[in-house]
DNA sequence: CTAGCTTTAGCATCAGGTACTAATAACAGA
DNA sequence: TCTGTTATTAGTACCTGATGCTAAAGCTAG
């Protein structure tokens, strides 16, 4: 029967990663993995400060419930801050840290893209497919923590396309700009 | 006193409510601000099918964690299934129902966008920044559940400048190109 | 062999319930 | 007004996954 087992420091350290890996287990079921009792895995839990298995769920659930908020407020890649339909918009976004490359702290060009293109999508005033664009430019490296400020213009509209520039800046300077050709759809496309 | 009741519907109504908005609600406290007492609310819990506050938290968060799994995976923008450093790469990327316009079904550019910038990005073999883009051409809309085989090659290095294309394929059709001018940092930038 | 750490056992208690029974209150229809 | 139905409340036994506490072993090193 071997009841294996191991030293009290060793399985205190097991208990900490396998907590860590499944918050959901309980103090029984801890106890049938090590071989022990349920009172040694309670004094465990007691010595490393760990709390009981409805706090640990209840804390998993709403810590990801921030960062679920979080990320979806992220989702609008952007905020409208000015308006005009057909014609011009301003949109701010913040950066954030989890929006650049780890090892250069600079900002993904695909936040910024998407930051101009939602703009560029919101002026046009009808449902719209992107599906051209040329002449983008990023100027500047962007860091997290920086605020963006995209102004867009639409430059001439051609039938259901329409040219959208937009231009970028951080701190007053310049760090993208791009024209976007967007087709409305509903009407044939081609 | 006037122990303001509501009629049963409307306490239904309001609990369902209360509940989707603060799963970790208690009964008790439930009972508490509805005026009534706790069997009450356990009555109305059970007619509706509300599961009790242990295993609303339990699926909160278990329903959250799964959630941020995939967001995660998302995040990489893209599965490089094949990658030549320096000269070229593919890369696999399966649209869902959370990349595209509501109205439309049209997958957002800015995706199309950040699975060729990533892709050109992890060509080159260096920190790199993204500084210029031209030529970017949206061929097709591209709808949720396509799965866009994207193709990256090094063109031409000049210095720190690596011009990479990368051709977008939906079902052997061309949806999108991009030529992007990468320029790698540590040395000086200009 | 004994002092000290570690482990185990047992029991009372708690929160937040389920499941069930039974009594009472409220109200609408004849 | 009485009556039948629905709604509400009360109360009990039981459950899980714990805490907190006391006490008894088990092991180990000096």
């Amino acid at each position: 029967m071997a009841r294996n087992t191991m030293p009290k420091k060793e399985r205190q350290q097991a208990l900490v990663d396998i907590i860590n890996k499944d918050p959901f287990i309980t103090d029984e079921e801890l106890s049938e993995t090590f071989n022990v009792s349920i009172q040694t895995i309670r004094l465990d839990r007691l010595e490393l400060g760990i709390p009981e298995l409805r706090e640990r769920i209840r804390s998993v659930a709403s810590e990801n419930q921030k960062k679920l908020r979080s990320l979806d407020a992220k989702e609008v890649i952007g905020e409208i801050v000015d308006l005009e339909l057909g014609v011009s918009g301003i949109s701010i976004l913040e950066t954030t840290e989890d929006m650049v490359f780890e090892r250069t702290q600079i900002v993904r060009g695909h936040y910024i893209f998407a930051q101009a293109e939602s703009l560029a999508i919101a002026v046009i005033d009808a449902k719209v497919a992107l599906t051209g664009v040329a002449n983008i430019k990023y100027k500047t490296p962007i860091f997290a923590g920086d605020k963006l400020v995209a102004k867009a213009k639409v430059m001439r509209t051609r039938g259901n396309k329409y040219f959208v520039w937009v231009f970028t800046k951080v701190r007053q300077q310049e760090a993208f700009r791009g024209k976007f050709i967007l087709v409305t759809i509903g009407e044939d496309r081609r």
